[in-house]
DNA sequence: CGAGTAATTATGCAAGCGTATAATTGTGGC
DNA sequence: GCCACAATTATACGCTTGCATAATTACTCG
């Protein structure tokens, strides 16, 4: 007579698919319950899977670490400058882009939990600290193009410091909205944190991003 | 003959002084392995002190962190107003508490890293988020409070709702410098943050922070 | 349709965690 | 001086953690 309670059934997923699912739920469990939270039973738990099975396809839990962070970041990136390509000017698309930065879904407490979770291994481990560098300059270097074409587009030119010092300010300004309005939702009213940034930056570019005509 | 090696010897301290100690060794865990290097044995170890005595002192490890967060985050507002006293005039002042909030030691990268790292925490204790919005509160109505100040000092007088939009900007400039220049110090250069955020704190508000004269 | 094999589960281990509690010892008041 | 008592150490318990390894099973390819 069989003994009851057999083996669990299981799928065998492709190997890409199990692994974003894995990185899914990794991400998913430090927004949810923190860094702490996040151990390699309840990832497994929530990916609906055993905790060996994590161990198959990544080497260590830092490395699966690693891999969320990296999802993290580029989803973050790409999910801001997702609305950008529309417009039809490098003003409006500057202003698409500080606007989408300061919005749902990239402002979100678990995003920024996320971020701040992930910044103490980034101190530590060398590659996430590569990662993080990386991240922050193709943000910014974008934004920068942005502004030296819209400053353009207004016929001023600018040079490189200068430009290099605009490009942080402004990145400083959606940074530091992003960061409050995530961390602190309360604080703020509906709509507010989208008017103050595209302010803020218009008045460091000396542009006005609001709608309307340009100075 | 006496047993060798017998109970270790110790002195008594003030309660004061031995909970601030813990405090402070839980900061200085933090700041250097990160949370997760910060266990009660380690805090202990870097107070020179059995893991029994954080008992003794704190009923729960996250009495501790508690206590550690609100220490950490009256020493960074302190810091940061310490060199705002000195200034004639509310525009000095100003530019002092700008220089002042992206300048070491407020700009740190273990700074910066607690911070990071009690985010967490944070969000999910009540009594931790309750200190979060304080802190932030306060350092953001004194700002507003210099902003208006300073700006009636140029002879403009603004409304209640602009200058609550103007301090979120100014204050999400700052925190987003003190952000950076913490979290990558080797992406900017010497100088470089106090001088970005002198000249886009000015622009938001339409003042020269800058030495020399007002615009 | 029947191996072979990679994917998955199951089980176990040693170390570290926070917490509890009992045993000691330094110290101020009489 | 010594006594009472709080401050401190010592020890241990039960859990959880990350990681390892062996046993099974679902698919693939001939």
């Amino acid at each position: 007579m069989a003994v009851m309670g057999g083996r669990r059934k299981f799928r065998r997923e492709g190997a890409d698919l199990r692994r974003s699912a894995l990185v899914r739920a990794t991400l998913d469990m430090i927004a949810e319950e923190g860094v702490r939270g996040a151990t390699v039973r309840a990832i497994a738990r929530r990916a609906e899977v055993t905790q060996g099975l994590i161990r198959h396809y990544f080497s260590t839990k830092e490395d699966l670490v690693l891999a969320a962070y990296l999802e993290h970041m580029a989803g973050l990136t790409e999910q801001t400058f997702a609305t950008v390509e529309r417009g039809d000017n490098a003003r409006t698309r500057l202003a698409a882009l500080v606007v989408a930065s300061v919005t749902p879904p990239v402002v979100d407490a678990a995003s920024v939990g996320l971020w701040a979770g992930f910044l103490n291994h980034v101190r530590q481990d060398e590659r996430m600290r590569e990662v993080h560098a990386r991240t922050y300059h193709e943000f910014r270097d974008r934004l920068e193009a942005l502004i030296v074409a819209a400053l353009k587009e207004a016929g001023r030119v600018i040079g490189t410091g200068q430009a290099r010092r605009l490009a942080i300010a402004c990145n400083a300004v959606i940074d530091g909205l992003w960061l409050e309005g995530g961390a602190l939702p309360e604080a703020f009213e509906a709509g507010e944190l989208p008017e103050i940034a595209l302010q803020s930056v218009g008045a460091i570019l000396g542009l006005n991003l609001e709608r309307g005509e340009q100075i």
